[in-house]
DNA sequence: TTTTTCTACGGAAACGTTTTCTAAAATAGC
DNA sequence: GCTATTTTAGAAAACGTTTCCGTAGAAAAA
């Protein structure tokens, strides 16, 4: 099945005038007079004549869209990100085109080649749980393709990157945790490598010691698929709850881990707050649902998206490579609900 | 900032060869001796080379990529059922791109536009609750761009049609909300003109004449939206709750009107199922987390998009329209939990 | 040896645009 | 009325592929 659209050859035929005439008429240029540019509009608007993007790209060698790559789409945070990437975007005559790599490493590198052949003038990416080496990044980013790094920063690429201030997310978790008088205070963590992964575990021990409570390395759990599998998220808490010395509440750091959290404990029939308590990274919002609500810290998800739009794009349409390069850290929101109240 | 990748072209140059005869090495052209065939890959592969696609896509007049139309990517079941689609739609060469609508016709019109305007073999289409004119749709279908409607069937268009049997999703529900006992039951419904309204309608009056209760148009209410505003769901239920004769429970039509009717009577301090029991269409799985637990109306969304990708794809490969058009229509799946349970 | 058939490759057209380079027609200046 | 300038438009090249067509040289058939 062939789909025909009318073209610039169809349009000079029947009006008799040459292809270029037809092109410069349409895009108003000052070498048509009035009364052909009227004539041609007209017709165009009539057979409602699109110039085939295919053929623009080519010629202009850009196609005026901006690729996405992130770990999954049915994820709140993620999904939240994209609109605010898209609205930046459209606004500026930019498509986008998401792909996701499921937190597999394979998936990520084939989504980059199709991306970066040239379908794409740039690209947003949160690399995989999986993604230990950026070559395949670094390589692209050296020959001229413009990147934005967010919410899973890559520190060996010299480029504009829009994060939040895990340590801070995280610091103020674990600080709300500690005022509610919680002393044995685990953390399930997303793969060990990932800058944000790094941060918030950072964030998790200035609190600790801050309120002088000593870091246990055996409170600590990592899941190597951010949490997105439940048997993992089960795994480390089957460890953490045969250990000697139980932990208390927990801090869970994505998304993932939190809901999963909530699922284990549910299983378990263990309460929340009451045996457990619970401060999580979540920008689901369904969280205040949940009985008890669960005290969240929230990322400017739809925020995070517009900025790294708006700096992808800027990047694209620069002539040259900017001097210097933006690092944005947006704040995340703590939100004290239920879930971190301790009871007695 | 420019990236420029490898062309045959410069392949050309340095093995000395012409432009046609390294194209043809790189597809397996049987005039290609062996010898010169592994010359050119393995220099090709040394530098990388990929072809570059907006080129391919102009020659061949086909992109290999498919468009989707959907209300909002936040939304589970459009998520999964992306899912759906990416699977298939990798399996065989097709890249997606995803473009959401978010219940405004406005923007599915641009989107349509865009997708067709030959970026995209064919097109996936769940049509935003504004959408009450079809032309836009027809009007390509009829030029023979590939269609395929999901979820939001459209009747008077010819072509492959994947949903799911609705009637009988909002007849289980209704049944099950009976059979605990219930008998003031109140219908939120999506957009009162879309396919899956009409059907869900059907099966909940079905069940109950079946249940020789009286259907009582006074419980019905529409969400323009979908649900996806919470404001009109929030009307629609003081409505309803302010009537003479109340309801005693809700069938909630939409993945949105459900989390959204859980929201409003966790901020009116309703008691479900006590004061009011609930089934409703849902995707989340997050909703056996919530106290009660949510019986559910589950829709097999990620077979969907496989579905609907299959068929799609089918169709742009065709040599010529099909006699005959699928019109394959899925189980829903009842999941009883707490909210549905009559407590005395 | 001469003619025919393969083999292996090069040249060029085509896909649908935009834009540079030319040139004809119209207008202005004298 | 003739030249100089401006206005308007066409021809052709370019973007990077694929493929149709043509052909030199080798091998096979006569």
């Amino acid at each position: 099945m062939k789909y025909e659209a009318a073209k610039l050859k169809d349009i000079s035929k029947v009006l008799g005038l040459s292809v270029s005439t037809i092109s410069r008429a349409l895009n108003d240029s000052y070498e048509i007079s009035e009364k052909t540019k009227k004539l041609v509009r007209e017709y165009a608007e009539k057979i409602n004549y699109r110039p085939n993007p295919v053929a623009v790209s080519l010629r202009e060698k850009r196609s005026r869209s901006i690729g996405v790559i992130i770990a999954e789409i049915a994820n709140s945070f993620f999904s939240q990100m994209i609109n605010g990437v898209e609205s930046v975007a459209h606004a500026k005559g930019y498509n986008v085109i998401i792909t996701q790599s499921l937190e597999s490493y394979e998936r990520e590198l084939s989504n980059l080649e199709f991306l970066a052949s040239r379908s794409v003038d740039g690209c947003l990416i949160s690399v995989s749980t999986e993604t230990k080496n950026f070559d395949h990044i670094t390589r692209l980013h050296k020959r001229g393709f413009p990147f934005v790094c967010f919410d899973r920063i890559i520190d060996d690429i010299k480029t504009h990157k829009v994060s939040i201030d895990n340590f801070k997310g995280a610091y103020d978790a674990t600080k709300e945790l500690v005022k509610s008088g919680f002393k044995r205070i685990a953390m399930l963590g997303n793969a060990e490598h990932l800058s944000i992964t790094q941060e918030r575990l950072s964030g998790y021990k200035a609190a600790l010691a801050d309120a002088g409570l000593v870091f246990d390395e055996s409170l600590i759990r990592y899941c190597l698929h951010g949490g997105m599998i439940y048997g993992e998220v089960e795994q480390a808490m089957n460890e953490l709850m045969s250990l000697r010395k139980k932990p208390d509440t927990f801090f869970a750091a994505s998304d993932k881990l939190t809901t999963n959290f909530v699922r284990y404990c549910k299983a378990k029939k263990i309460s929340i707050p009451n045996k457990l308590g619970l401060v999580g990274f979540s920008n689901l919002d369904l969280t205040d649902l949940l009985t008890p609500a669960l005290s969240v810290i929230r990322q400017p998800a739809f925020e995070m998206g517009e900025a790294a739009a708006e700096l992808l794009i800027k990047l694209i349409e620069a002539k040259r490579p900017p001097a210097d390069f933006e690092n944005m850290v947006l704040p995340p929101e703590l939100l004290i609900r239920g879930s971190s109240e301790r009871k007695k």
